[in-house]
DNA sequence: TGACGTCAAGATCCG
DNA sequence: CGGATCTTGACGTCA
């Protein structure tokens, strides 16, 4: 069992990926952007070893325009040492990687290019696994595709294409259910078919049920069993809704005690991939909570990259928070997180705001510059009527603590939440 | 024709 | 001119 996260990892410098549009796209834009990104790739990879989250999705953004003409670059074999090594890190730690082609891959379209450009992409994906050098139960994760009309051609079609495909593909598909057309069960039929593993995610499932009217365990022990030995574990997606948002789109934090509800269900050897915005903190806070109670060290470590963060929502859940940690021996991780999430929730406050931006400005203040101390007065009084918002704010103190390399600022979860 | 989703690039605006 | 903020891009389907 281990939970992950997918394509970008927060508040770690140097994981940022980089990208070009297609008019800029020349052969040495590509190449700069690939070795940008792969050693970005392998900061994330690096950050994963560190804080032990064993399974990650890939970015399909790696290798930009992968699988378009314009990239005409042999990036397989130039870039080949690079990525043995972090292949090497991802083996070696055994950690447990996937990607997944997004919703504009489409295997079953009626429109040949289309499919064309679908098998283009699964085989750029493949060979980006392929040269990480990863066996087969790396994973490709894709959706059925469209309706057209009529489903039931619609999946033959699919699974028509699927059997044309090279065979190192087909070993790594596997099918997940959407949150419009193809319902669990609907997976299950053309995956019987295709003999795929089939991947279950819980938001889907709900926006978009199947006729058949089992409860989420039951589905995930249903394809549970389309997983063999050499596909390992079983994969299932978690989100949440994100409130007030459009249905589908994804929540900002996976909220602990949903989770754990829903964890309770999850077969027991089965990989968990959380879809949410903010990435690595949930995948951490879910295996802190989830799988272990995380114990007081390591709940400190947790603690010093939300302390600002929680200071700036309100000065009382600080104070309570740092009570909590005191007693290191009871178990609390449950109760830690509960009180950040409650920081979440909380409605901007100004007051809040100002206190923890100046007490992170007190970190820098000894030693700044009189332009860096009167554009931090100017934001501050900026921000208090109202002229601007905290972001440029938290950008001034955030450059400023990189100038001066203060890691404990700079990874303070504070800048990116 | 635009919405959908993603998130950095690119463009524009502002002092 | 530098920095902040707004818009575009690249993909395919569906209303």
């Amino acid at each position: 069992m281990a939970i992950g996260y997918a394509c970008l990892t927060i508040g770690v410098p140097g994981t940022e990926l980089s990208r070009c549009t297609l008019k800029n796209a020349s052969e040495v834009r590509l190449r700069e952007l690939i070795i940008h990104n792969l050693t970005a790739l392998e900061a994330m990879i690096d950050y994963n070893i560190k804080n032990n989250l064993m399974f990650f999705r890939i970015s399909s953004d790696i290798i930009p325009f992968g699988s378009h003409p314009v990239n005409q670059l042999a990036w397989w074999k130039d870039y080949e040492d690079i990525l043995y090594s972090i292949g090497r890190k991802i083996r070696e730690s055994q950690m447990r990687v996937s990607m997944h082609p997004g919703q504009y891959t489409v295997l079953n379209s009626f429109d040949e290019n289309v499919i064309e450009n679908a098998v283009k992409d699964l085989l750029y994906h493949d060979r980006l696994l392929d040269s990480l050098g990863m066996d087969s139960k790396s994973k490709l994760v894709l959706h059925i595709g469209g309706v057209y009309g009529d489903k039931k051609k619609a999946g033959k079609e699919f699974v028509n294409n699927f059997k044309k495909l090279p065979n190192s593909i087909k070993n790594r598909l596997i099918l997940e259910n959407d949150d419009k057309n193809y319902t669990t069960q609907e997976v299950l039929e053309i995956a019987e078919q295709t003999k795929s593993p089939v991947v279950f995610d819980n938001l889907h499932n709900t926006l978009n049920p199947s006729l058949k009217s089992l409860d989420e365990m039951e589905w995930m022990i249903e394809c549970g069993k389309t997983w063999r030995t050499e596909d390992g574990k079983q994969k299932i997606h978690c989100s949440q809704q994100g409130k007030g948002a459009t249905p589908g789109s994804h929540s900002n934090t996976i909220w602990m005690n949903p989770f754990l509800e829903f964890y309770a269900n999850v077969p027991a050897e089965a990989d968990i991939m959380l879809e949410v915005k903010d990435k690595n903190l949930s995948a951490v806070k879910c295996r802190n909570t989830a799988c272990y109670n995380a114990n007081g060290m390591e709940l400190e470590k947790e603690w010093a990259k939300y302390k600002y963060y929680v200071l700036s929502r309100s000065a009382a859940l600080y104070s309570e928070i740092r009570q909590l940690l005191k007693d290191k021996k009871s178990p609390l991780a449950k109760e830690f997180y509960e009180k950040v999430e409650t920081a979440m929730i909380l409605s901007e406050d100004k007051g809040a705001e100002v206190n923890a931006a100046e007490h992170v400005w007190g970190y820098i203040s000894k030693d700044s510059s009189t332009a860096e101390k009167n554009r931090f007065q100017k934001l501050i009084s900026g921000y208090k009527n109202g002229d601007n918002s905290i972001v440029p704010v938290k950008k001034h103190l955030l450059k400023c603590a990189a100038i001066r390399k203060i890691d404990y600022l700079i990874e303070s979860y504070y800048f990116y939440l």
